[in-house]
DNA sequence: TTCCGTGCAAAGAGTTTGCATCTGT
DNA sequence: ACAGATGCAAACTCTTTGCACGGAA
């Protein structure tokens, strides 16, 4: 199968080294795990992945790794305010997510918005609007059927 | 001066009571705190300004009673990934924010959005949607205008 | 008197950092 | 060969928790 960040390893590596920044195998094996599947890896989530071929790599250089990619600006970090980071390789560039708040997916939201909210943002505040963040908590599609009760735990 | 949050002290209280919780000196005082004024402020602030008055009240108890206060929705939870949390008690319910990169002012966006993102979202997703958040990031009124730079620190 | 609440200090989670060793270029 | 990266462990920040004392109902 194919999609959009098919060649994004490759692009990625030719980015590292025109910066400067060295291609080695842990690099490699963390943009690997981030770009695996669609979900939205913590750190820990990411080791994991990594740690499945590559034992020795260290959560030190996943994070340290993160560091570059977020500077390269090929990593965007999101905080759901879970007490952890997570992280999207795919699309680094800000849009909404959904969360489920019972099975704690989060979804992309790719549907254009029918406005532009930083506009309409920048005219209410005044603010010079640089980027923004916009997340949705509910109950994804599969949730909503299987389940009557909201709550992830009852309480 | 008046505002819409004159007399949530008393509200509070009253409210703290019926459901069973004691209105004691260093819960006022932290409930005093957060209506100061209309900053957003994390624990750590809420719990200097307490001790201005009553050194003797320790962290854990803010802690704690910023718990009671969330559980009673009286006091909203915000956490945009600075490491630390802020609160916002003088309006408890989702509402939009702007921070500013160069300042850090987080402002309140009270202006009610020309569209119902919510249930555009629901539409989109297919999420049965409880809640949002809408975080702006840029440069507030102020900082646009007194420099050309928009980081808070040079690198 | 009976709990609930407090203060202290220690524990906890996630993230960052110092330093000696190792490696890509 | 050399600058930069790695791995380990310790440090750090914010937040939560255990426990004995103290005060309100």
């Amino acid at each position: 199968m194919t999609a959009h960040w098919d060649g994004r390893i490759e692009a990625l590596a030719e980015r590292l080294r025109s910066r400067g920044y060295r291609l080695t195998p842990q690099r490699l094996a963390v943009v690997e795990a981030l770009l695996a599947d669609g979900s939205h890896p913590s750190a820990a989530d990411v080791s994991a992945k990594v740690r499945e071929r590559h034992p020795m790599v260290s959560l030190a250089t996943v994070y340290q790794t993160l560091d570059v990619l977020k500077e390269l600006g090929e990593v965007l970090e999101l905080d759901f305010g879970e007490g952890f980071s997570r992280y999207d390789a795919r699309h680094p560039y800000p849009h909404p997510h959904a969360i489920c708040a019972r099975c704690g997916a989060v979804h992309d939201v790719h549907d254009a918005s029918p406005i532009d909210i930083a506009a309409w943002a920048s005219r209410a505040t005044g603010f010079a609007i640089h980027g923004y963040r916009l997340d949705f908590y509910g109950l994804c599609p599969c949730c909503r059927g299987s389940d009557t009760s909201s709550a992830p735990e009852g309480s």
